[in-house]
RNA sequence: GGCCCCUUCGACUAGCGGUUAGGUCACCACCCUUUCAAGGUGGCGGCACGGGUUCGAAUCCCGUAGGGGUCACCA
């Protein structure tokens, strides 16, 4: 028999990790057993449907690779895949039960329903309906539907005995029948609740495994009892273990950034989520840890799920992420993940080589692409703006700078070893230490001092930038090195008021007027803070 | 609270009756070094507890504790 397995989300509100978590699974294991995977929009509840939330789900699947057979937006032949879409099919299938006896109409009002709970809460007595509407007799129901009055659809469960499954990774699960309510099958708004339209799709949609997260562990009773009520054989149930915050509650935004748009905003790579992903709970027969998804399909095995609530650490997912950009893409593949980025960030780049360049160099250094847009502002900014530090080498720095400009304008052979020799045979005349040389030029190439190799730099920047960039350095030197970041500028100032205020407490006066008219001056380049 | 599920280093996990309990992340140290990284080497650290079963338990059983989920006309 083909396997067919399915993810069915609620589109609700930002793109979940734990959609994509167990979309994976699902994904994974149809494709390791030549199955389908389908993708089905279970938007029965019209109070929280949002808009936007279906198409971004979509995308994100897209996004991730993860491409169902059968769905809202590619159809199939089961579909329509929308369950607002379904109304007459969950409609014709409550008439089956009501026919048949196993379900019935009950009539109470949420007050009522309201009133009853707080009466169990009293009397401390367990929660939840207490089947009541069984007594109105079949006819009056009818009646009374046939009047309009609102109802809602219930099936009828047993009051004694035992309600049992078989989850595929935890065996038999029991649960005493009068842990199992009459639910409600048909909301009084007209649509089905997620029992009933799970249950009746899942069945017409052939699936075959029902691979979801374990918080529905104790709702497949009610699944097993409407499955048997329709006479239909059950799936196989898999309940994979639930995400977890760090404090080990299950994922919620409140507590972690849960939406998948939100990390692909920060640049973490979809391989990288779901490679981590991937590790929540599952591991490689051999102990790769690193492994693409098609890896994952061809040594899947569902058995190998652990079943400890695995927390979504943000660190590891991190880690996933620079090792992707680092290692495992290559740098060409990087390059055209990062391109609009950096068009966005509006750098502009002649040849394509340059950008490789610029990549290559800072790519040990980033964690995610937006790392690689923060960090690569100054390969495309005509004008530097220099930071504090880098400020305080250019100072020092005045006659190394001159001394270097002169060697490297007489350079011939510009490649790595001839700027490296250059470098240090330049160190080595002044007999000085290398800092006391490549920190200033290191500042004056990109106004900062935290930036790769000098060599490196000059290399990727070309003889004439990097000239261009020291005798604009050295331009900025013999200006005073004025502050040039307005909101530097507005820092220090208050900075400079709190110590004066303090100083005043211990001192009498503190001078400094002189600080005031600081910035304003270049207002150079394109803003990096992109959204 | 009732019911159900779960329990190996701080985190993710390997283990499926006999291992010095392995790996990865994080952390720490050292090396490299021109800053920041990267890289290399090493280190810290764990079978929740108590009973059984067994010649032998991280591995099997029972109990306790702890964690989680669920008790809606939400999914």
């Amino acid at each position: 028999m083909e396997v067919v397995t399915r993810i069915a989300p609620s589109p609700t509100g930002d793109p979940h990790v734990g959609t994509a978590y167990i979309g994976l699974f699902n994904y994974v294991f149809a494709k390791h057993h030549g199955g389908r995977f389908i993708l089905r929009l279970e938007d029965t509840d019209r109070q929280r449907y949002s808009e936007g939330a279906e198409q971004r789900i979509l995308e994100m699947f897209t996004w991730l690779g993860i491409e169902p057979v059968e769905g809202p937006d590619i159809g199939g032949e089961n579909g329509p895949y929308r369950q607002s879409e379904r109304l007459d099919i969950y409609r014709q299938h409550v008439q089956l039960l009501l026919d048949a006896g196993k379900a019935y109409r009950a009539f109470e009002s949420a007050e009522e329903l309201d009133a009853m709970r707080a009466e169990q809460k009293r009397l401390n007595r367990p929660l939840g309906y207490d089947g009541r509407g069984r007594s109105v007799p079949k006819d009056e129901q009818e009646r009374r539907a046939a009047a309009g009055e609102p109802h809602v659809v219930r099936l009828y469960t047993p009051d004694e005995g035992e309600v049992s499954f078989v989850d595929r990774l935890r065996g038999e699960v029991s649960i005493p029948a009068t842990e199992v309510r009459d639910l409600v099958l048909f909301k009084s708004d007209g649509y089905p609740t997620y029992h009933l339209a799970n249950v009746v799709d899942d069945h017409l949609m052939g699936v075959t495994h029902v691979i979801r997260a374990e918080e529905w562990i104790s709702s497949t009773p009610l699944h097993v009892l409407l499955y048997a009520a329709f006479g239909w054989q059950q799936p196989e149930f898999i309940h994979m273990p639930l995400l977890r915050n760090p404090d080990r509650s299950k994922v919620s935004k409140r507590k972690l950034d849960t939406s998948v748009d939100s990390y692909r905003q920060q640049g973490i790579l979809p391989e990288a989520l779901l490679n981590f992903l991937a590790t929540m709970g599952w591991s490689m027969p051999d102990g790769r840890e690193v492994f693409s998804v098609a890896d994952m399909t061809e040594q899947f095995d569902i058995d190998r799920v652990s079943l400890g609530g695995p927390i979504f650490d943000l660190k590891k997912l991190r880690f996933f992420n620079t090792k992707y950009l680092r290692d495992v893409l290559s740098l060409d593949d990087v390059a055209d993940r990062v391109t609009p980025l950096f068009e966005a960030a509006g750098y502009e780049w002649d040849d394509e080589d340059y950008l490789l360049d610029v990549i290559d160099v800072l790519r040990p250094r980033a964690e995610t692409l937006m790392d690689l847009v923060d960090q690569a502002g100054y390969f495309f900014r005509d004008t530097l703006r220099y930071d504090e530090a880098a400020r305080k080498q250019l100072a020092a720095g005045q006659a190394h700078l001159q001394g270097v400009e002169r060697e490297l304008s007489m350079l011939e052979f510009f490649d790595y070893d001839g700027v490296d020799d250059m470098l240090r045979d330049y160190v080595q005349d002044q007999a000085v230490a290398m800092g006391k040389v490549l920190m200033p030029l290191r500042a004056a190439l990109t106004g900062t001092t935290q930036a790769p190799g000098v060599t490196d730099l000059i290399v990727v920047l070309g003889k004439r930038e990097s000239l261009r960039r020291i005798g604009q350095a050295l331009t900025f030197i013999d200006a005073g090195l004025p502050d040039d970041d307005p909101q530097r500028a507005l820092e220090e100032e208050r900075a400079r008021k709190a110590a004066e205020a303090k100083a005043r407490t211990s001192h009498s006066k503190s001078r400094g007027a002189e600080y005031a008219a600081a910035g304003g001056a270049s207002q150079g380049g394109a803003g990096d803070e992109g959204a």
